[in-house]
DNA sequence: TCCTTCTATGCAACTCGTTGCATAGACAAG
DNA sequence: CTTGTCTATGCAACGAGTTGCATAGAAGGA
């Protein structure tokens, strides 16, 4: 049900359409969480039928309409009594590191291309979110930090650097590891 | 589809029963992976139905009998063909750090005692991995490295060493931002 | 003897998440 | 004037994952 939650928080910190939210979910959001735009849609409905959340027709120009959802008081304090309530620490599910075991029962050499492409990806998350720190947070375009909500955004990207630091670090780490297994001699 | 070939991996590192299986996944192979016993009982019907995995019935003294399970040939190349198949980065979901983004419509404060708590699981695991990696890999008791799983498993391990030193550093930059708010006056 | 704990397996119902498909307005390029 | 791209919303089917419940043998303690 967390989904749900990470819209209430989306949709605090700015209302919005079904379909900015899943663009929000791609980017920002997406450092902690992620969600189709069908999930988002379908989730959407049923808060509103719950009274969580409110609609808006909006017109546009240039593009179609659009609904435009935000927070109701009911919302709030759903997304209140969550907060209040404590959860489960979460556990990762890492496909890759599923293969890395897999690998000592074919050839581990065969893996090094997939771990190095994964390594990019995880470089270029890593610049994208520097780039949106520097220009949030800490660049001299960013304003002054007097808002609660930004210094929490802050804090929460931190964390999405630090991932991604460990990340290439580990990989790295596993690269290193396949080399040697390959110059050791391969099925040995 | 990612639990059938992390059944696949841990069966053919031992073969074991569901109620084993379920036991490594909140253990070792739970650095990476998490699953209940309904789920992996499940999937170990359907893995036999699909000829990937054999039963056989073992009499037990002092226990219940069990049904322990092996990789078959189609199983060992189910897995293969995933291995060789790129599969996407994965993303997280981090229900933390939706609360905390959320606590700025609420009291930051309040999270702080759950935040602490998470940090402690966190520290938990971390000796938990430190003492399995010097039982089996660095110790005086551990064998010398020659085997191919071995090394994989190590370095796969070493990941979630690295993964939770991160998240315990994290979560202290989390709760230095949540004191400091706290500090600058509620509701400022 | 009863109660609890550990080992061991499983069903049923439900929710969550993914994949594939479909529609439609606006604009730009060829 | 067709094709492609971006904005915008949604259904249907399926598969993955969770929760609650049920059974049962064996051991140990109250």
């Amino acid at each position: 049900m967390a989904l749900d939650h990470a819209i209430l928080v989306s949709l605090l910190e700015r209302p919005g359409s079904g379909y900015e939210l899943a663009r929000r979910f791609e980017r920002s959001i997406g450092h902690f969480w992620t969600a189709t735009h069908q999930q988002i849609y379908r989730v959407l409905g049923r808060m509103v039928a719950d009274g969580l959340l409110l609609v808006r027709e909006v017109e546009q120009q240039g593009r179609p309409d659009k609904k435009e959802y935000s927070v109701t008081g009911p919302g709030r304090a759903a997304l209140a009594a969550w907060l209040h309530k404590p959860i489960e620490p979460e556990s990762l599910r890492h496909d890759l590191a599923v293969k890395i075991r897999g690998a000592a029962f074919d050839d581990p050499a065969a893996l090094i291309d997939e771990v190095e492409r994964h390594r990019q990806v995880h470089r270029d998350r890593l610049a994208h979110y520097l780039a949106g720190e520097l220009r949030d947070f800490t660049g001299p375009e960013a304003p002054a930090p007097q808002d609660v909500g930004q210094e929490l955004q802050h804090v929460v990207l931190r964390g999405g650097i630090a991932y991604e630091r460990m990340t290439i670090a580990w990989l790295d780490d596993v690269l290193a590891t396949l080399h040697r297994l390959e110059a050791a001699g391969p099925g040995a």
